[in-house]
DNA sequence: ATATTGATTAGAGCGTACTCTAAGTCAAGT
DNA sequence: ACTTGACTTAGAGTACGCTCTAATCAATAT
């Protein structure tokens, strides 16, 4: 059971972002009698997946949106599964797209060196 | 020459965006003498490279440093070519990050299905 | 006992990239 | 003459995702 700063630590974000986001409700820890959060290693997990997602352009809404099919128990599996999938049909379309941009990048880049070394 | 609505239809984009990129020093149309803005091919086919740009996450501000250093003239050429080299390992590294992601969520999505069907 | 450290809260502020509003000009068509 | 539509400006507002502030509390270190 980790402190706010131990998992902010661990996950190199800040203990500002997870309040954020507990604000936002993606992640809910525990909290001692004192009042502080505790995040276990479920915790550290779901927010180590949620910062996959967010690294491939998911917004925060989407990710609450599955957050709350997860709480909500099993039976939103098949919801949560078309989430994921559609989120991969966009990651797909950013691939390609970068793919384009590397290969116009590439020509430009050369007619570059071509223009400075004539 | 087209005017701002043409040339936003043109591109996909507003006409508020394009008087953004003006005032961010990344176009600067001609001038009619009532004072309306004119695009000509050569302003068309940087705003889709810019567009190319800003598709694969470069940030206006580099983008404006790069329009700046095009704008001073050829000499400036070496220093265009490493900005746009950056931009390209950058690309690298978001190609890298959203493959991850793919097969995380590709792993993720066949988990569901088995939980589904069982 | 005091100081430091790390936590708490509500709410304000920030950076990016637009996006829109208000008030107005101007040319062309009916 | 009037309307329509596209244009002009400065500047305000928006959405997103944080990021920070202020005031406070509680446990530990000296």
């Amino acid at each position: 059971m980790l402190t706010i700063g131990e998992t902010a630590e661990l996950l190199g974000i800040s203990a500002h972002t997870l309040r954020y986001y507990e604000k936002e409700q993606i992640v809910v820890p525990h909290r001692e009698p004192g009042g502080d959060r505790r995040y276990d290693e479920s915790h550290i997990g779901w927010l180590k997946f949620v910062i996959k997602l967010k690294e491939t352009q998911m917004p925060i809404a989407a990710i609450r949106k599955y957050a709350a099919l997860a709480a909500e128990g099993d039976h939103t599996s098949e919801d949560r599964l078309n989430l994921l999938a559609e989120h991969k049909r966009s990651i797909r379309a950013q691939l390609e797209t970068l793919q384009a941009a590397d290969e116009m990048l590439e020509r430009k880049i050369a007619g570059y060196r071509t223009f400075i070394h004539s």
